[in-house]
DNA sequence: TCAATCACG
DNA sequence: ACGTACGTGATTGAG
């Protein structure tokens, strides 16, 4: 079987213009473009090992039936810059380097390229059998005339070609992984059938595309039209026999002509002058492609190629050198991450990728995920990579390497021995997502050099941040037990509750709609129940459907509870009870990834799932809490800092008298609300307790007046006063947040009590809006980071507490952090552990900065499952 | 891909 | 004149 893969060229190139970003060589050839297109072209080369590429592309002077991608993309997104054409002579260039066929014909786009070529291939293979009778010989010889065919583009227009031997492929972002086209499942996402998708674009029409379609019919009225009369014919056949009624009907009148042209423009052709025996066939000039990647300075690329030609036994000879341990394991991760596919396809299959993914779409993310296989090792023995943790769980060789290198037994970090070039970056740039390549050991010696000026910033680095890695990967690869059965259950439960209650709120509404819809809602309530919208706040489609707005709504019409219960109940389903199960692995237990380089702050973030925002405020969204669970003979230990920021408050502004109140252990809202109403502490109502509380946390967020009087249900003048009273009780507070906006807008950052940055450029807008929130998040960002690096610091503490203290036991009776939730940690151990357990993480938590003036209060609750906590 | 909504600290 | 509390992530619908 041979192998023709065709390539959309100027769709991928476009991607890598974009993802990219500024790229460029040493003397200002802007690359970004066709690096995203070497490093997929590596991929395509590995994985696929066609017998012939073709670049097919989109000729400028065509009169393009749809306009380029190349001239006007998507209207209104900017126009390529001048760097995109100057970089096109060099692509040129590579591919021919990398011996593939180019080709461009005027008056004839990409699209009609790919299908006639493919069309080619698919009718050479059709001709009889006039090969040798054994057959299985000749498909590894090589000598079979039959073609298989791989498209790689992300246009769905291509999938007018896809039959049993023509796969369509889409390049992933991160631009190192192909992956087939499932087809079963977009035909599943739009609910018709590939043959369909030429009909469905001509009467939807595509923006992007220049194509029309039929104005006013969108993607849902085209898709059930198709369902119901098969094809675009069949539609106005319909039309025409009057079967079709109402204002569809209307539009597709109108609109008939231009659904017709439409269709021809959307259509492949596959009658374009090229020959598919004039694509010479692939053969591999390692110089060559060498010398052109070296020309580009791509010189990760370079290694990376190296490794795929040489295969095995350059990673023996690697290996046996006993030199470059982490190069060679980088290196075969890398192939195991090779193409992820969804279906079946031939050869690769065995190579599909297993390893979870990073689902962050930041830059940095992009950087990791693209360059994650590049592990370095220094000449002073550090491992450098952009994600360590990363690595650690795609390898385990990695992985137990740089635990081997931890700190054993006095607390203290014994030396780096790795490195994490996205997190070095991330805290020299917080928020400034550069993303850079190539030379992974000169941006080690570059973050090195800009540490050295910024000891504050390496001590964090040193002393937080990497040291979580390991931490981190041990809870991440532990996972958390879910009880699958009692998922179960509740589905059912809710599953049915959801039904009911949609059903009798359709009934109440006198109309079907798809409550999930915020529009469709609006519609439901303001107009066709004529609810008052006064007060209603309104969004950019219709009025707001919040909570907070139906609240508003509340005694008006009983539909209004009714879709408080069916909100509650259906996010709970979609957003918990359905997935979660499913992410469990065959033990039961969730995987979550901890990322350090998202939040402006240093707290962590969680994803897929996101363990930090399992419900707990409601009764119902309790239940949820109540399926995470130790296994049998274990228990879950929690232990949460209890006013962790409000502390950390009194101690950084210095406020004696708060921190007094709290080393007292006075009831800090009480107190608060005693002072500002100026009533004694006995005779302070719930009210105004709630308003104190209220405040108190305001202080943490940049309040305003006006949040403020929200937030707490009063007016705009008593929230005023209110606060006024409030800082002249604690006027240590108010100057302290003077000082951090003094500092933010003269130094243009602000800073943790361990000099973490965030830097703080709008707080000189000259907007309005985006001054004043530049104002609170930089009031906010001490605190909150503070108590991010205190708790990085006590997970540390106890981390490596809980391996020395069990040191002996055996790895399941161990007792292992499971989960942390931004100022709480579980831990999961031996119900006789529990106690010992519990000692262990008050103590590290209360005590993992003795030099504060304010005690620090932790909560330990024990108990089989996360809700009992 | 963005906006709305809602889950958490 | 402007109209908000700070920090996150997942799901959904719509363009």
């Amino acid at each position: 079987m041979k192998r023709l893969v065709i390539i959309d060229g100027k769709s991928v190139f476009y991607r890598g213009y974009y993802a990219m970003g500024a790229l460029s060589t040493s003397e200002g050839v802007p690359t970004g473009g066709i690096y995203g297109f070497a490093a997929i072209a590596m991929e395509i080369v590995r994985e696929l090992d066609p017998t012939k590429v073709v670049v097919a592309w989109d000729s400028k002077s065509s009169t393009s039936k749809r306009k380029a991608i190349f001239t006007e993309y998507k209207a209104g997104r900017k126009k390529p810059e001048e760097d995109f054409y100057a970089q096109i002579p060099y692509l040129k260039e590579l591919i021919l380097a990398l011996g593939w066929g180019f080709m461009e014909v005027d008056d004839y786009e990409a699209d009609d390229i790919i299908g006639t070529l493919a069309r080619q291939a698919s009718e050479i293979s059709a001709v009889p059998e006039r090969i040798s009778p054994d057959s299985s010989d000749a498909v590894k010889g090589g000598k079979c005339d039959k073609w298989e065919t791989f498209i790689v583009s992300s246009d769905l227009d291509m999938l007018q070609v896809v039959d049993e031997n023509t796969h369509m492929y889409r390049v992933l972002k991160g631009f190192s992984k192909l992956e087939e086209m499932d087809i079963a499942a977009v035909e599943e996402k739009y609910g018709i059938k590939k043959a369909q998708f030429l009909d469905l674009k001509a009467l939807k029409g595509d923006a992007s595309d220049n194509i029309p379609g039929v104005p006013g019919v969108g993607e849902k009225t085209a898709v059930k039209l198709l369902n119901e009369y098969g094809t675009l014919e069949g539609v106005y056949e319909a039309l025409k026999a009057g079967k079709i009624s109402g204002k569809t009907a209307e539009k597709l009148q109108k609109g008939e002509k231009s659904a017709k042209m439409s269709y021809e423009l959307a259509k492949i052709m596959t009658d374009a002058p090229v020959k598919l025996l004039e694509v010479p066939d692939l053969v591999l000039d390692k110089d060559r492609i060498v010398a052109a990647l070296n020309k580009l300075e791509f010189r990760s690329l370079v290694r990376k190629f190296f490794a795929a030609e040489k295969g095995a036994v350059a990673e023996k000879r690697v290996k046996q050198a006993g030199k470059g341990l982490f190069e060679d394991l980088g290196e075969k991760s890398a192939k195991k991450e090779g193409i992820k596919k969804t279906k079946t396809a031939p050869k690769a299959s065995s190579r599909a990728s297993q390893g979870r993914e990073s689902a962050n779409g930041s830059g940095m993310a992009v950087l990791a995920q693209q360059t994650l296989e590049v592990v370095q090792e220094a000449s002073d023995g550090t491992l450098v990579s952009w994600d360590v943790k990363a690595l650690m769980h795609k390898n385990e060789e990695v992985a137990n390497k740089i635990l081997a290198e931890e700190g054993g037994g006095d607390g203290a970090f014994q030396g780096v021995k790795y490195w994490d070039l996205g997190q070095g970056r991330f805290l020299l740039e917080p928020l400034r997502r550069v993303v850079e390549y190539g030379e992974e050991l000169a941006e080690y010696e570059r973050q090195q050099r800009e540490f050295a000026e910024l000891p504050e910033l390496y001590k964090i680095f040193t002393q937080f941040d990497l040291p979580m890695i390991p931490v981190l990967y041990r809870i991440e690869k532990k996972g958390m037990l879910i009880d699958r059965g009692y998922f179960a259950e509740m589905r059912q439960e809710f599953e049915a509750e959801v039904g009911e209650l949609e059903k009798r709120i359709w009934q109440l509404a006198g109309a079907e709609f798809n409550l999930n819809s915020p529009y469709q809602l609006s519609e439901v309530l303001f107009e066709r129940l004529m609810l008052p919208t006064k007060r209603i706040k309104k969004t950019a489609r219709g009025y707001s459907t919040g909570v907070k707005e139906l609240d508003k709504l509340e005694g008006q019409h009983e539909i209004i509870g009714l879709i408080k219960e069916y909100r509650e109940a259906a996010k709970l389903l979609s957003t918990y009870i359905v997935p979660l199960p499913e992410l469990a692995d065959k033990e039961g237990r969730i995987h979550t990834t901890y990322n350090q380089n998202v939040t402006a702050t240093g707290r962590l973030s969680s994803t897929n799932p996101n363990l930090q925002n399992i419900p707990v405020r409601s009764e119902v969204g309790k239940r949820i809490r109540m399926g995470f669970v130790a296994p049998e003979g274990k228990l879950l230990v929690g232990a949460d800092y209890s006013q962790f920021e409000l502390r950390l408050a009194a101690e950084m502004a210095g406020d004696e008298e708060l921190i007094k109140d709290f080393n007292a252990g006075v009831d800090i809202h009480t107190k608060t609300a005693s002072e500002a109403f100026g009533v004694p502490m006995t005779e302070v109502t719930k009210a105004q307790r709630r308003a104190a509380k209220v405040i108190n946390f305001g202080v943490l967020y940049g309040m305003s007046v006006r949040g403020l009087s929200q937030a707490a249900e009063m007016s705009y003048t008593e929230a005023k006063e209110f606060i006024e009273k409030y800082f002249e009780v604690r006027k240590p507070i108010k100057e302290y947040l003077e000082k951090v906006l003094t500092q933010a807008r003269e130094m243009g950052y602000v800073e943790t009590m361990f000099g973490r940055r965030r830097p703080t450029p709008d707080v000189k807008s000259s907007n309005f809006m985006v001054r004043t929130g530049a104002e609170r998040a930089a009031q906010n960002m001490p605190i909150q980071g503070t108590e991010a690096d205190l708790m990085k610091k006590a997970m540390i503490g106890i981390d490596e507490a809980l391996r020395n203290e069990f040191k002996d036991r055996a790895e399941e009776t161990r007792p292992e952090m499971v989960v942390q939730v931004h100022d709480s940690v579980i831990v999961e151990c031996l119900e006789e552990d529990a106690e010992r357990v519990g000692e262990i993480l008050r103590a590290k938590m209360e005590g993992v900065a003795p030099e504060l003036r304010v005690k620090l209060a932790v909560e330990v609750k024990m108990g089989e499952n996360w809700g009992k906590l």
